[in-house]
DNA sequence: GACCAGGCACATC
DNA sequence: GATGTGCATGGT
């Protein structure tokens, strides 16, 4: 344990070393970060942007308006974000959640436990363990660790485990090494997305990437795959 | 024109 | 359980 809580900071000191704090998630509200959670779902964030700015133009990014309104006209909005009609379809069910349970009030979200949380808006329509993750940390500041495909290509390609492991299998393998701190959390999720995004695109290895010399310690138990 | 992007639900075996 | 498929846009 000792010998990988060393790999992840070394991991992590890496890469806020290359790029300093990354100030996440790129939204100016909670809601809004909600919205981008579920309208991220397998597209390209650019993508997403174009989403957020229709609804925003056409004033909808808050979760009454969208309890209120059409959902055609919702999808309409959306349809850059691409599988417009199933992301229309999960805002809808979110905004009726929200509305129902706390009163579209993030703050007494906030005030409710995590794990109670985590299993609410895994019940909700198109809302998975990604999802769900990205709301509780981002959006509800709540020290869940947050797997995406980023965070699995890169681990798995430094051999810390294996790229067909489950997400929960992720997930305890940050959990259970790193304090539960939402702020470190939050970070070192960014961080790595930010390096997916630079340089895990394409090659395994590309040149300027700040782990390209990096070694997995060795760690006595793991439970990892071993790197392929 | 092909391929990929910060998933998830559902059908089928 | 594991695997395959639909969703159906925009950038490179």
């Amino acid at each position: 344990m000792q010998q990988m809580n060393r790999t992840l900071n070394e991991l992590y000191a890496r890469l806020l070393t290359a790029f300093g704090p990354r100030g996440w998630w790129p939204a100016h509200s909670a809601e809004e970060v909600i919205f981008g959670a579920i309208l991220t779902q397998n597209v390209a964030w650019t993508s997403v942007e174009q989403a957020i700015a229709a609804l925003k133009g056409a004033a909808k990014l808050h979760f009454k308006s969208i309890a209120a309104m059409d959902e055609a006209e919702l999808a309409a909005l959306i349809r850059p974000a691409r599988f417009m009609n199933q992301k229309a379809r999960a805002l809808k069910a979110f905004a009726k959640y929200f509305g129902t349970q706390y009163g579209f009030s993030i703050r007494r979200m906030k005030k409710c436990r995590t794990e109670k949380l985590r299993e609410e808006l895994l019940g909700l329509y198109r809302i998975g363990p990604e999802t769900a993750d990205s709301i509780l940390l981002y959006a509800l500041e709540k020290p869940v660790f947050v797997i995406d495909a980023y965070t699995k290509r890169i681990c798995s390609r430094h051999g810390l485990l294996g790229p067909d492991d489950p997400y929960d299998v992720y997930q305890r393998f940050f959990m259970d090494r790193l304090a539960p701190d939402a702020a470190l959390y939050n970070d070192f999720h960014a961080q790595l997305v930010h390096l997916g995004n630079r340089f895990c695109k394409t090659r395994p290895l590309c040149s300027g990437c700040p782990l390209q010399d990096f070694k997995t310690l060795p760690f006595k138990g793991n439970p990892a795959k071993k790197p392929s």
